[in-house]
DNA sequence: ACTATAAGTGGCGCTTAGTGGGAAAAGGTG
DNA sequence: CACCTTTTCCCACTAAGCGCCACTTATAGT
């Protein structure tokens, strides 16, 4: 499970450092090789990151479902056509295809954010609306927090 | 279960004593690490401290619910992605990540509040506002007061 | 009141994480 | 096949994290 949040910079090739927080998780499954997808939250778009084990899990779900859903359909086109598997470097850092990083608007720097059994990626001013957005809305709305023992 | 406030400093390195009181109770569950994550009350910016169990049954809990609730997805992100984990040295002291230090507004002279499960970091300024405020507000409301006993 | 013990704070130095850049290798194009 | 671009591997620099030791203040016991 992955755990924080954190600032990193993308190099001018392209190279994005994994936390070493984060790698440890993918080391302690026995294989570092993750998967990439775009996502988009709040209509501002993002990097889902997957340990391979979690992604062909996904996988396996996505595939039990009806196939020719239309919905399934456009999810299949948006969210697995565009995934993209690779493997860190012996630094720890991962190569960001440029569609990728275009589409998430990503430059040099970003957050690598924790979301359970994956994290994402994104740029940092996006993630800091995002934040605040988040941080404001809950503020707004004591009786959810209650219900989570807040 | 924590108790009592407890007035600490951080050093110039980030690092911040556990008082020996909160430290007995993890020294008490076996597991000292502990998760702290940002929260906010009144406005006012802190952190949230948790022993690492009851922060893995917080988790559990979370992992129940409905996951795309908008709701859920913001509190996702505004309060497990920030989440990190820690093992105090054997001073007894954390090292809080700058992001979180930032978040709380945290220099140097700091508060340590219990609140039962967990606990909390306060700006000690911040955290004066916060105690005369509530002072304030119950004694603006003695029927609240009596229906708790006093 | 004095001593002994523990708690909180500060600082040094080694280690590791994060970043940057150059050179070799691979791949694609005219 | 030669040339150019992109990727990969390596080495190097910097700064942050972490273990260790030392000092000071608070607490407790005789």
């Amino acid at each position: 499970m992955f755990r924080g949040s954190f600032e990193h910079t993308i190099d001018n090739k392209g190279r994005l450092s994994i936390p070493s927080k984060f790698r440890d998780v993918l080391v302690g499954k026995g294989d570092e090789r993750i998967v990439m997808t775009n996502f988009v939250i709040d209509g501002k778009r993002c990097l889902d990151v997957y340990p391979v084990d979690a992604w062909l899990h996904f996988e396996e779900e996505i595939r039990r479902k009806p196939k020719f859903d239309p919905r399934m359909v456009r999810f299949q086109n948006y969210y697995l056509g565009s995934a993209c598997e690779c493997s860190p470097d012996d630094h720890g850092r991962i190569l960001i295809p440029p569609a990728l990083r275009k589409y998430a608007d990503l430059k040099r720097d970003v957050v690598l954010v924790s979301a359970l059994e994956k994290f994402r990626v994104w740029d940092r001013d996006a993630w800091k609306q995002i934040f605040v957005e988040a941080e404001d809305k809950l503020m707004q709305d004591p009786d959810f927090l209650g219900d989570l023992g807040l």
